[in-house]
DNA sequence: TGCGCAATTTTGTCAGACAATCATATAGTC
DNA sequence: GACTATATGATTGTCTGACAAAATTGCGCA
């Protein structure tokens, strides 16, 4: 066997051709192998791979494999393909310092545009995420659960342009982002965390409410990235 | 001739093979026609027609429109193509606004770890600048002058990721920003307000230097969301 | 052991094909 | 004559196969 492979544990059934286009389903397969980490980081996307896994021509893997990299899940380099994007300490670190700006934006916008019955939900999202952590779910759905709490909170920013740079820069720290919620105390911190932006958010206090908004997520960031520097890179290039 | 087709003006000679990938000098052919207005806001982009425009293979044509897609320039309606984006008031609003705050964060960043050459060289940028608009050069040049300034600030700033998506945003609101400058007393307003954050950045103020700037994105989107307002729409669907 | 060259792999691009979908024009109906 | 339904054409989505250029790998040689 040769250098590094793909493994072959994110098999999907060989992408049925169902309904939508082809394309579509062929990214959102690529997507969650990426986000699941099923493909590692710095890995490298080799066309003709991916054409035996998921069973679609060149030209559906090329497009698909670019759109990819326009989210920022993959990296394409010219004349030698595409790879898995990994975020080295630095650019991560940037990406929540730019995305700690942005939901201070969205929050600031909820509370200008939102309407009266987003409000509620966001209360409902946030007690969700409380029940969540008080019985002590796992790291993935105190994270779906998170992700609604932020889908909340952009719906209601109604602004298509923020909500797809936020889904841009949230993919590319996707990795990170369990990490942060696996420290001890981490999950309950973010309970209160959210308490307080949904309480700002319900008395309109946009200031406040962005404040904290851009407070926790240097807080998760901070945490993330301490994680990631003890871990420290355990996946060089080469690992037979 | 039927509905509206592609004029030629924007015929550059058919995109010779001469070095680099040929997708990118696609890209960067069609790039320059959109925001030139070459190829008109909504307009659609037929890849036959762009085929034979620039002598290039489908393959590469529709790559290259999802390139473009995905920098905010052209809109990929499922089943029907791609059209030059057209961003509406509300949007453009938007984008402003985002804008506004990644470039606040871009002068912060300037400001803590720019390199001292790097200073010298941003009020070498407003000095030029200020010199076009004294002698009344066109908004073209005035508008290049002041990407230069820019282009140092996010030089020094060092974060690859807030150039992305800054570029990305400049793109999308290209169209405006030539308007912004054409009102009468705008160019003197800008020279004033660079200065100013030039200074700023000078005396090491970075929060004062991004509230500025922060401003003056604000005073553009005024200015020019004011313009677009008044022109309403000189174009739609059919024209013959 | 280290280096350079050749064989292989992989990407970039092209051409042509076809079904599915969208757009338009035509014909039939009231 | 206006309106709807169908037919016709145009356009996109996807596939196949091909080839040159660049990168990678492996081998032979010094």
């Amino acid at each position: 066997m040769p250098t590094n492979s793909l493994d072959d544990s994110w098999l999907v059934p060989p992408v049925g051709r169902i309904a939508a286009p082809l394309r579509e389903q062929v990214i959102a397969a690529l997507r969650r192998a990426i986000l699941d980490l099923d493909l590692r980081p710095g890995q490298r996307l080799v066309e003709r791979e991916l054409i035996e896994r998921l069973g679609v021509s060149r030209t559906t893997i090329r497009e698909a494999l670019r759109d990819l990299a326009s989210e920022g899940l993959v990296t394409v380099v010219p004349q030698r393909g595409a790879i898995v994007a990994a975020p080295s300490l630095d650019e991560a670190s940037d990406l929540y310092e730019i995305r700690a700006v942005l939901e201070s934006l969205v929050v600031r916008h909820f509370v200008e545009r939102a309407a009266p019955a987003l409000f509620e939900e966001l209360d409902r999202t946030v007690e969700d995420l409380a029940a969540l952590v008080a019985r002590g779910a796992e790291v993935r759905l105190v994270l779906a659960a998170k992700d609604r709490f932020y889908g909340v909170l952009i719906a209601g920013a109604q602004s298509p342009a923020l909500q797809q740079l936020l889904e841009g820069l949230k993919a590319r720290v996707q990795v990170l982002r369990a990490t942060s919620l696996s420290e001890p105390g981490r999950p309950e911190a973010v309970v209160a965390e959210l308490r307080g932006i949904a309480a700002a958010v319900a008395r309109r206090d946009a200031a406040l409410a962005s404040r904290l908004c851009a407070d926790h997520i240097h807080k998760a960031a901070i945490t993330a990235l301490g994680a990631l520097q003890d871990a420290e890179d355990p996946m060089p290039a080469s690992e037979l």
